[in-house]
DNA sequence: TGCTAGGTGTAGCCATTGCTTTATTTCCCC
DNA sequence: GGGGAAATAAAGCAATGGCTACACCTAGCA
């Protein structure tokens, strides 16, 4: 089982791969605000634990298993990003929560939340009752 | 600031005192599913950041910052195992996802999160219509 | 072709938070 | 009041995941 710091950095690498068809360290790195350091010992665990290859000064490729993997922790992360988003969580906020709870849900959960955003996409009405109720609330005080 | 750990063992420290009129730490450390010894160690961490006084053989008492943090910690994970009951999780998950999550949503998200629960019981026919949504996916698959 | 700068890797340190083991204190029953 | 069980405390160890300092590789330019 995945820790959640491999998690966002499998995640990371997943992106970096789907965007730029390459993943170094040093973007590594910097998309996850450590030292270039710690990104060389979680690619070397990472490595041991099948996620990906890894030659050293080479470069890092995807196993399967780490495919996989990274494209459901890329699509939990969207999804969540877009729940936080729809029920009118500043903008600023988003993205630190999300890094936050997202290796905490389980499967079951995300479903859930899935369904939700299925449920405000379906009928636009929907979102606009949920922020005037917010208005509301935001008068009371 | 608190680290998650620390949040956890305010909240079970002052649901304890509230429930009991004390707590100890066996108590603690069972409610937790932690050593004992675990919990001295974070006891006389909690007294050196005042969160609580703490007085070995003795006992403890939370502080005026304890108590206002605690009750915060204990309402926040009420409200987010509402809100996942609400969208439809499984009971059996319920307990842990919100121990994970908890320690990661701003404030901002948690009131948002409350405003969606008043949403839903403003019109039960609201949860109805999720519900639906969700049998239908389920049916799909 | 060889040098060098920047990217990468290693070693060793630290903080956090758990555990086990061992020592101490307290409390309750006799 | 004394003895023993239960509770509590302290010390030492381990895993995780950061960091710094320093060493090492390699691409690309002179
Ligand atoms: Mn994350
Ligand atoms: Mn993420
Ligand atoms: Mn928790
Ligand atoms: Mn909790």
């Amino acid at each position: 089982m995945a820790t959640p710091s491999m998690e966002d950095y499998l995640e990371r690498i997943y992106k970096l791969i789907d965007e730029k068809g390459y993943a170094r360290v040093s973007d590594i790195a910097e998309g996850l605000e450590v030292h270039p350091s710690s990104v060389t010992k979680m690619i070397q665990k990472l490595d041991k634990d099948h996620y990906l290859i890894y030659e050293k000064y080479r470069g890092l490729m995807l196993t399967p298993k780490g495919k996989k993997m990274g494209k459901r922790l890329v699509d939990r992360h969207l999804l969540l990003e877009n729940f936080l988003t729809v029920i009118g969580v500043q903008e600023d906020n988003i993205y630190k929560d999300v890094e936050g709870i997202e290796h905490h849900l389980s499967w079951d959960s995300i479903t859930c939340i899935e369904t939700l955003l299925e449920y405000f996409r379906r009928d636009p009405n929907r979102m606009e009752d949920l922020a005037n109720i917010r208005k509301e609330i935001d008068a009371d005080s």
